[in-house]
DNA sequence: GTCTATATTGTGATAGAC
DNA sequence: GTCTATCACAATATAGAC
């Protein structure tokens, strides 16, 4: 990442994130995270004073990772049922990537929603152009009058949904073989495009 | 709730839910949760032999609240468009009842995968006849031809991510006044209705 | 910078009086 | 059954040698 950054730095930035995102701040041990990059608990308190400021180090990068899908999204100006299709695609790809960083965030926000304020400070995310877009196109008869908001949120749920309840679903549907659990979440891309198209586009006959 | 369990025991067990469910396995403390029901933390070890013992018992009751309507959607035999505006209607009431334990729940089993399979085994849901009845309902030209799973997905997913992920739209959507989101979540119960039913249903002409 | 050893506090669990 | 006192160990953090 950042070449200014110490060997030993990298490796425990990798095996922090490894640690904090499957476990948690709460569920992580700092023994865990040092076994895991190969070094000592000491190095750790080197490179960052605490555990805290290490899970703030994971914290904010994994959230910034998934930002620039959302912008695209929300900031672009192309119709939004072709931006739609494009922002699934990419978001969807990124997940399977990153398939834990969702349920990360939302648990520890969900712990300390006050840390959400700081974040979105310096996070730009324009929602309003976003709301008034949809508006138009919804005046303009292309999308029909659902409430931009609902229509936000549902892709997002669409998109996250899988792969928070990932356990649940793949005991339900795939208890043979997991495998087929990320042929499902290929089929998404299209499956989830489809339904919000379906429910929100207005053909043009 | 049972009428042989003592008062102390009822204490215990409403505070477990409380800490328990808020701030997660990991995060709660047996000092909290002492504090909580207004006794000692030697009398949890009286009445639960432990703390993963009284986990569980928080666990798999907060599971088993929300299985119900689950059963109801998958087993009924009334046509999906009806049962689905039933499910979402009782679904969101119960969720905002308990807006925390979706989170809870799916954050445990990514948590912990395998403790799912014991899970499960006990817990009847009907699954094939469900997506049987979906077949036939596409097949009778009903509803467009979406992949069961993935409608029985997009159900729960629209129903259950604004709370998983309360903190995020409030600091985005009602960064001003949180009571609005009560509004919010309340809409919801129609607008994941009609978005569902938009996507899905064919009109009879 | 990196290590070992240790301090310090937190936390689940138990012993034993009442 | 309920309490106080305490144990035993886990976990973050620091001191100090190299």
């Amino acid at each position: 990442m950042n070449e200014h950054q110490s060997n030993a730095e990298q490796l425990i930035l990798q095996a922090a994130r490894k640690v904090f995102i499957e476990k948690g701040m709460e569920g992580a041990r700092m023994q865990e995270i040092a076994d895991e990059a190969g070094i000592n608990k000491a190095l750790l308190h080197y490179y960052f004073r605490s555990k805290d400021k290490l899970f703030q180090a994971v914290f904010l990068e994994a959230f910034q990772k998934f930002l620039p899908q959302i912008e695209m999204l929300i900031n672009s100006e192309l119709p939004f049922i072709q931006k739609l299709e494009i922002f699934i695609n990419n978001y969807i790809t990124i997940i399977i990537e990153n398939p834990y960083i969702p349920g990360f965030i939302l648990h520890e926000l969900a712990q300390n929603p006050q840390r959400m304020a700081e974040l979105m400070k310096n996070q730009v995310v324009v929602v309003p152009e976003f709301l008034a877009q949809l508006q138009q196109e919804i005046k303009n008869g292309v999308i029909k009058p659902f409430d931009p908001r609902q229509i936000l949120i549902n892709t997002l749920a669409l998109c996250i949904f899988p792969f928070v309840a990932r356990p649940i679903i793949q005991a339900v549907f795939f208890s043979d073989n997991s495998e087929n659990y990320n042929v499902f979440l290929e089929q998404r891309k299209v499956a989830v495009y489809n339904f919000i198209r379906s429910a929100i586009f207005i053909e043009k006959p």
